[in-house]
DNA sequence: AGTCAGCGTGTTGTATACAACAAAAACATT
DNA sequence: AATGTTTTTGTTGTATACAACACGCTGACT
């Protein structure tokens, strides 16, 4: 499958994949030489995988001394969900009629029956896909690309931060349906308003959830 | 000055601007080899400088085959006022409060007096400040690095299509004009509103500039 | 003349040796 | 013991040689 991979690309999406799963944590160093005999590569496509991330911020490349994975501040949660409430809302509004019914109506079915048989990870999976599917209607490849970053930020908080509670869950997908409710009506201007009470509601669950890891943290010692 | 830059970013910077400038126009090849003496360092900055400039779209690097200046199509237009209307209104709905009064005052100042002082080249110069740093107000690293790579290839459709004319340099100076006062006013609603007729009137004043020069183009054979 | 195989040239991809610098460690001096 | 200096070590930056591949060209064969 990969065997027409470049060694570049398979390095960018190797290491890539370690920071985002957090194997590589938020502000942890690291150094060409480790990466090296880790992938079995030479240097030079572990260079050029590097400075790509170094672009998407997911690292910070320190001449002469060191790669510090990007850690995860409180404030990335806004500058995270800014993007997503600035993006999300207006998918809906002005390319929700892009969207095909098909597509709408699957969620729909999703959302409505079946989804209590879904495992946490699951879940997640579909959540993912429902607003990537939205966002995917703005087919500006500027717009989609920092959406891309920001994606890949908010799944870094999802693996520090453990997965969320079944209530959250239970919320999540009302909100969900709501959502499709109003595309199912072709009532845009709803369903922006629906999205944007759910990504302000997931971004109050996140900022709890980083809080509370906090304090866990603390109570365990250091 | 520049005596403690790297060489791969000296290199960046060097392409960069010749990319923006047109000296490297839009469509044609390029190759690693030739970059390396006209800029006289060996090809591994060269690579860096190349692998940031593909990221953020003004090259695209076609393997074993060479290096293809990004090119400028009708719909490019579009997707760089999409995200411009995207953006700018947000930023002084949302973020004009931080803007310094001093600095508006100061544009106000510009705008409203001494415009017929500029040459061409200069009030581009005020244009760009002026709109940088209304969107700079959004503080957010994601939205400000995806507008800075729109702003590059802006720069390159007016190099492309040539100064604007008279007619539209007086009227953009009115309809900034109107955006400024309302700022001044702290009237962020009507400011965002100018400053949306104001990005409609300079897409359509683009796409016709394109047009133009298109035809003429034309005439002039090829 | 047409077609196809093989070769040659030009390009980026990859590996690696060396340079430059930063930071820590070792050491001498007081 | 404290301090300033030198050395050592570890890191990325840079240069360069070689590999792998794409594509056009040549030539033989039909």
């Amino acid at each position: 499958m990969a065997a027409k991979e470049s060694l570049k690309q398979k390095a960018y999406y190797a290491i890539k994949d370690k920071i985002i799963r957090c194997e590589y944590a938020p502000g942890v160093m690291l150094n060409e030489e480790a990466l090296r005999e880790e992938l079995h590569v030479s240097r030079t496509p572990i260079r050029d995988a590097l400075s790509r991330l170094e672009q998407e911020g997911l690292i910070s490349i320190l001449p002469k001394k060191g790669i510090v994975v990007s850690s995860l501040s409180m404030n990335d949660i806004n500058l995270i969900f800014e993007v997503r409430l600035l993006y999300e809302p207006y998918a809906l509004l002005k390319y929700g009629q892009k969207i095909k019914d098909e597509v709408i109506y699957k969620f729909f079915h999703t959302f409505s029956s079946s989804a209590h048989t879904f495992s946490e990870e699951e879940y997640y999976a579909l959540d993912d896909a429902f607003h990537v599917a939205i966002v995917e209607a703005i087919q500006n490849p500027y717009l989609l690309k920092t959406y891309d970053w920001i994606h890949n930020q908010n799944l870094r908080f999802r693996v520090m931060t453990g997965q969320f509670v079944d209530l959250r869950l239970e919320r999540t997908n009302q909100e969900h349906l709501r959502i499709v409710t109003a595309c199912l009506k072709h009532d845009w201007e709803l369903a922006a308003k629906e999205m944007e009470a759910h990504l302000l509601a997931s971004k109050n669950a996140t900022f709890d959830l980083v809080l509370d890891n906090k304090n866990s943290e603390m109570q365990h010692g250091k």
